[in-house]
RNA sequence: GCGGAUGUGGCGAAAUUGGUAGACGCACUAGACUUAGGAUCUAGCGGAGCGAUCCAUGGGGGUUCGAGUCCCUCCAUCCGCACCA
């Protein structure tokens, strides 16, 4: 009997889609169009695993469902193929990262082209060949030729601005610059040398070298972007990180931040990623309030949310990096302030992090004057303020404040409440809002009321304005590696200055290794005659979020020589329908996509504002690791014996529930076991050294364990060292182990390759297994128990038109009106579950469909 | 601390708008067939009970003719941000 032989028909078709470009898309059509896509990978050299494809599948689904439904679909597939895990590889084997990346693009290629998606391949994008990275070094440059005009609210061409300096000066320019940008006449403007003019102007431009604090991680040799960092460590490797001031390029995402955050309510995204966004830009209204300093010239500005706090505010609080600090400290505190700024500054950005609860501070000897009342409040410094948000000086409300709060207790400052009903509470900061007391003229005033007042009265006596704050920094765009985009910039002196445009691609130049150089410059500090025009190029490389921030918009256009892309092209395709990718991208990818879309709309070089429509977050399929259980002995001896319990008996010692009997057997085993290790390799280990031991678990390869149950043999020839291993058993004569669910890795040993499945089962069973999975937006453990179910169905499926030969046969025959019914009812459910991407329940559909019709008793060939 | 999500059989889950809870699949049980397979088919499969029935969607309370679904409250797990003034 002819058997479903899904080996022969997923290669015959997809070796016909190839030779046919069945999947070619054209940039044109009389159909409605449809942009599915999907985050493109990094590829790693330790290739896809069933977690990967999970979003490509739905997204293939979708595409597939689309073109059936009339529309023109682009469906591309690219490598984002610039990072660390290459250059890595590099400085350990001298190999250039391009060989190593280009084998890795080869491999996923072909663990991609298995599953047999639909993806129109000759528009496949690698974001690490020139002809790709030339235009994200042009998009680069037009960044660097911008500035952002307030007045129209958006970026502009910096020849406007040069125009309007030239006529009017500053004065009239309303533009997101740096703080400290001069103002002055035209007269000035045009009394400066090109080099004084080209100065200023960096305070404008969108990207730009600045000196600033940023995120060094000395173990990877290159500054972070906040979004690379994690509790204080780096995102990969988990590498310290510190704070250093260095000379980088800077990209002003601030500019967009207010529209960043106002375009996200139109945006079909899920709330939680939209919030994730709010969060991450961190927009606060409030006022900026003006404390004059007693017997100073000094007036220290603070940021408040809270205005309508003002008559509880009983001291202020500098953050130990302002620089004003020494200037306001009196003769008397000097020693005690020096001690603590310099202790703050040599605390890691880690242990600041992870230690919130501890309190810390000292006072400065300086009195602030509050404009509200004229009372005195003492001016304290402490780490608790942070210098990059606000103004680094905060005004201390301790009656509603926690930390403040937390802060007065420790030191016993005073605690002034405002809020009525909070005398009647232990910590009145539990009580936050309501009606103002003890508050001046504010009192009797709501909250709410009182800050409008607050701002109104500070405006009118010209001690406060009211402002709007955002947590979220400018962008640093500087990477300290060899394997990124050179950024297409030399210096002359401290100006920079872009190449020509013709001169583009700046092509990553050879060096002989990728390290730092001896001086603790980049790795192209190591390339020879790294110049332009005879002046010094930029030494540092663009980091990996550049690439990945406009490729979708590449893959409307991919060959196109004479542009990033054509502005018919991208008119025609506009935003993507839809993207799907994990939620790990909301602060960093997602955003600076966003940012450099909605650029290239403002500049007019494509016309539209957001880059993605709808987002969908699929899951994380995660791996279920397993683990023996090892006993760690301590001891000079230099061998050591391997010694692994089985998790029940584990269980048992550590319960300490074990029987006298069983652990006779235990001893009686491991005695015999650990006499002959002793004598073969002259050590003296006894088994109350092992009941007493450490026992610690240690992962297993899960290709070594069936449900649990180890196989001791393939384990001891897993590794050297375990061959001679000596393992106990449980009293059923099973290896027990123990398991867990965790992120799918190869450190883990709990990765499952596709291609295995692919191999077994057959592309098809595994798309519709991982559909079949469970809803596509939830984190999953992978287990491969159900997937016989999937399997018997495609088989089912294709028994119903095939002859008992295994001939292909459709019958001609007319359907039963339950046989109709029953293909309706699918094909409507179906519909409605992929419209609403519910993939679980549509497999479900159809599997339900298959069960009716065999239970109709269904011709074979029925075509219904 | 702030923000968000989730909680339903032995397991993965379904129930789209408040309307028969557990579809579909896995595992399991019994049976049939047999060329003995990692095959196929039939039936059963939340709990209690011979039964009619009763009890069940993390716990408690509420709204409603009717609640897995809405409201309040508590608990657990996971994720994001975290001294953001």
């Amino acid at each position: 009997m002819a058997e479903y032989n899904f080996r022969n028909i997923e290669k015959k078709w997809q070796n016909y889609w190839a030779k046919n470009e069945i999947y070619k898309t054209e940039n044109a059509s009389d159909k409605p169009k449809f942009y599915a896509l999907d985050m493109f990978p990094y590829p790693s050299g330790a290739g896809l695993h069933v977690g990967h494809p999970l979003g490509y599948i739905a997204s293939d689904i979708v595409s597939r469902y689309k073109r059936l439904k009339g529309f023109n679909v682009l469906h591309p597939m690219g490598f984002d193929s610039f990072g660390l895990p290459a250059e890595q590889y590099a400085i350990q084997t001298g190999q250039h990262p391009a060989i190593t990346t280009e084998q890795n693009i080869k491999r996923y290629k072909e663990q991609l082209k298995n599953i047999g998606f639909s993806y129109d391949w000759s528009r496949e994008v690698q974001t690490h060949r020139p002809d790709y990275y030339r235009w994200t070094q042009w998009i680069f440059m037009q960044l660097f030729n911008s500035w952002y005009n307030n007045n129209s609210n958006k970026a502009e061409h910096i020849d406007t601005l040069i125009a309007e300096f030239g006529s009017s000066g500053s004065s009239g320019v309303n533009a997101v610059c740096d703080d400290d940008t001069p103002k002055f006449t035209a007269d000035q403007w045009n009394s400066w040398t090109e080099e004084e003019q080209l100065k200023v102007l960096l305070h404008y431009r969108l990207t730009f070298p600045s000196e600033a604090v940023v995120n060094w991680c000395p173990a990877l040799g290159t500054v972070l972007a906040n979004d690379e960092i994690k509790d204080g460590v780096s995102e990969r490797g988990g590498h310290p990180v510190e704070r250093k001031k260095m000379k980088q390029w800077m990209m002003r995402i601030t500019a967009y931040a207010d529209r960043l955050l106002q375009n996200l309510e139109h945006l079909d995204w899920s709330e939680p990623m939209k919030d994730m966004q709010t969060n991450w830009i961190g927009k606060s209204y409030g006022c900026e309030l003006q404390f004059e300093v007693k017997d100073h010239s000094k007036v220290l500005t603070a940021f408040t949310t809270r205005p309508d706090t003002i008559y509880g505010v009983t001291f202020m609080v500098m953050a130990p990096e302002h620089e004003w600090i020494s200037q306001l400290t009196t003769h008397d505190q000097k020693m005690e302030v020096e001690a603590y700024v310099e202790a703050a500054k040599n605390r890691s950005e880690r242990e600041r992090q992870t230690d919130v609860k501890s309190v810390s501070g000292v006072f400065t000897g300086s009195y602030a004057i509050n404009p509200f009342n004229n009372a005195p409040i003492p001016v304290w410094v402490a780490d608790y303020v942070l210098a990059g948000y606000g103004t680094g000086v905060v005004m201390a409300v301790p009656s509603s404040d926690d930390r403040d709060y937390r802060f007065a207790k420790y030191y016993d400052l005073p605690v002034t409440l405002v809020v009525e009903g909070s005398e009647k509470l232990d910590d009145p900061t539990e009580l936050k809002y309501g009606k103002m007391f003890n508050s001046g003229i504010l009192n009797g005033l709501n909250s709410d009321e009182a800050i409008q007042k607050a701002i109104e009265h500070a405006e009118d006596n010209g001690f406060g304005t009211s402002k709007v704050n955002f947590r979220i920094r400018d962008a640093v765009f500087s990477r300290q590696r060899y394997w990124g985009e050179p950024v297409p910039a030399y210096f002359k002196g401290d100006i920079p200055h872009l190449v020509d445009e013709k001169d583009l691609p700046v092509e990553l130049p050879t060096v002989d290794k990728y390290q730092p150089t001896a001086t603790g410059e980049p790795p192209l500090g190591r390339a020879t005659d790294w110049t332009y025009n005879g002046y010094p190029l930029e030494l540092t490389t663009m980091p990996g979020w550049a690439a990945s921030s406009w490729y979708f918009l590449r893959y409307m256009d991919a060959s196109n020589e004479s542009a990033f892309a054509d502005k018919h092209i991208t008119d025609y395709w506009g935003q993507v329908d839809l993207y799907l990718g994990g939620t790990e991208h909301a602060t960093g990818h997602l955003l600076y996509s966003r940012f450099w879309n909605m650029f290239l709309y403002d500049r007019g070089l494509i016309g539209h504002e957001e880059p993605f429509k709808k987002l969908i977050n699929q899951g994380m399929i995660q791996g279920v690791s397993s683990f023996a259980y090892r006993v760690v002995f301590t001891g000079d001896d230099k061998i050591m014996p391997e010694v692994f319990l089985s998790k029940g008996i584990v269980d048992r010692i550590k319960k300490s529930n074990l029987t006298r009997a069983e652990q006779d057997i235990i001893e009686n085993i491991l005695e015999k076991e650990l006499d002959s290790f002793n004598k073969k390799h002259r050590t003296s280990y006894s088994v109350e050294n092992v009941m007493e031991k450490k026992i610690i678990p240690m992962h297993v390869d899960i290709s070594k364990v069936k449900n649990d149950i180890l196989d001791v043999g393939a384990f001891k020839t897993w590794r050297p060292e375990l061959k001679e291993a000596i393992i106990i058993l449980e009293a059923n004569g099973n290896y027990l182990c123990g398991s867990e669910v965790e992120k799918m890795s190869k450190r883990y040993f709990n990765v499952v390759n596709p291609d295995d499945i692919v191999e077994r089962y057959g592309a098809d069973t595994l798309r519709l297994y991982e559909m079949f999975l469970g809803p596509l937006e939830q984190f999953k453990p992978w287990n491969t128990n159900g997937i016989d179910g999937v399997f018997k169905f495609l088989r089912k499926v294709w028994n119903l038109f095939h002859k008992e030969n295994g001939e292909f046969y459709v019958s001609d025959a007319e359907p039963t009106k339950e046989e109709l019914k029953v293909l309706h009812r699918t094909i409507k459910k179906a519909q409605e579950d992929i419209e609403r991407y519910s993939f679980n329940t549509s497999v479900s559909e159809f599997m339900i469909c298959v069960n009716d019709l065999t239970a109709l008793k269904c011709n074979k060939g029925a075509i219904l």
